[in-house]
DNA sequence: AATGCGGACAACCGCCTTAAA
DNA sequence: ATTTAAGGCGGTTGTCCGCAT
């Protein structure tokens, strides 16, 4: 009963992919386009999981992938959709074309979270971090070399949990920051922060009376309606 | 020149949902 | 209706590379 097993894993490779192996997935997708990943490897004369075949294709080998840097225009799309989407990446590639969801995660991991703790910004929550909380993040990224997983002992925020935030420099005791309001909406916020890129979109566009057009929802730069929710 | 460290990113892992048998 | 694997997704890990010491 069931299906078939996609592969037999004992047959195949695993680890970075080589360029011939690259070469038959592209030619193989080229003749017959992306289609059943569990018949392809044997089709394709390649030694990997469908699922393998899948993730290289998708995320590196497709002709319409744009790879090079984001530019500013995007970084500010996936902080606004991040902050209504959190962490579905599938959903914020869907509106950034030539970037998939791989890309964005790591972009987002590495680049756009130090950004926005530069701002002051919590990345989990994209709420204004406090003075003092946003000064022990600062150090913990960039200072003393503690890492921002709180291993070395005055690094006192957890970046994974910043409601357990212990503000030392202000009180010998350890003490934790009381409840921080953390509750996300979906709404706009109450002036617009947008970058001049942005906002020159924003000045083209229709928007809501008030000059602001949120996530460019009226001027079709994203259209929040045809996201496609689980 | 050798070594250590940290950033960047490709790839894997494990879970969940969907669909085929 | 049930079982089982495919497909898809988010989280995590491994490896490479550049830079500082």
């Amino acid at each position: 009963m069931g299906r078939s097993p996609c592969c037999e894993k004992a047959h195949t490779n695993k680890g970075a992919w080589t360029k011939e192996e690259d070469d038959r997935l592209i030619a193989y997708i080229r003749a017959h386009g992306e289609g059943c990943w569990r018949s392809l490897p044997k089709a394709a004369g390649l030694l990997r999981c469908g699922k393998s075949c899948r993730l290289r294709w998708i995320n590196y080998l497709r002709p319409d992938l744009k790879r090079g840097n984001f530019t500013e225009d995007e970084d500010e799309v996936i902080i606004k959709l991040h902050s209504l989407l959190g962490n579905k990446w599938s959903l914020i590639a869907a509106r950034l074309p030539g970037r998939t969801d791989n890309e964005i995660k790591n972009y987002w991991n590495t680049h756009i979270r130090r950004k926005l703790l530069n701002r002051g910004v919590d990345p989990l929550t994209h709420k204004q971090l406090n003075e003092s909380t946003a000064r022990h993040v600062a150090n913990a990224i960039c200072c003393n070399g503690v890492n921002y997983e709180g291993n070395k002992e005055d690094s006192n925020y957890d970046i994974k949990n910043p409601n357990e935030f212990i503000n030392k420099d202000d009180d010998d005791e350890m003490k934790k920051i009381p409840d921080l309001n953390l509750d996300l909406r979906i709404s706009p916020p109450t002036e617009p922060i947008m970058s001049s890129s942005m906002n020159k979109r924003k000045s083209k566009s229709k928007n809501n009376g008030n000059g602001y057009d949120f996530l460019g929802l009226e001027s079709g730069f994203l259209d929040f309606r045809s996201l496609e929710m689980k």
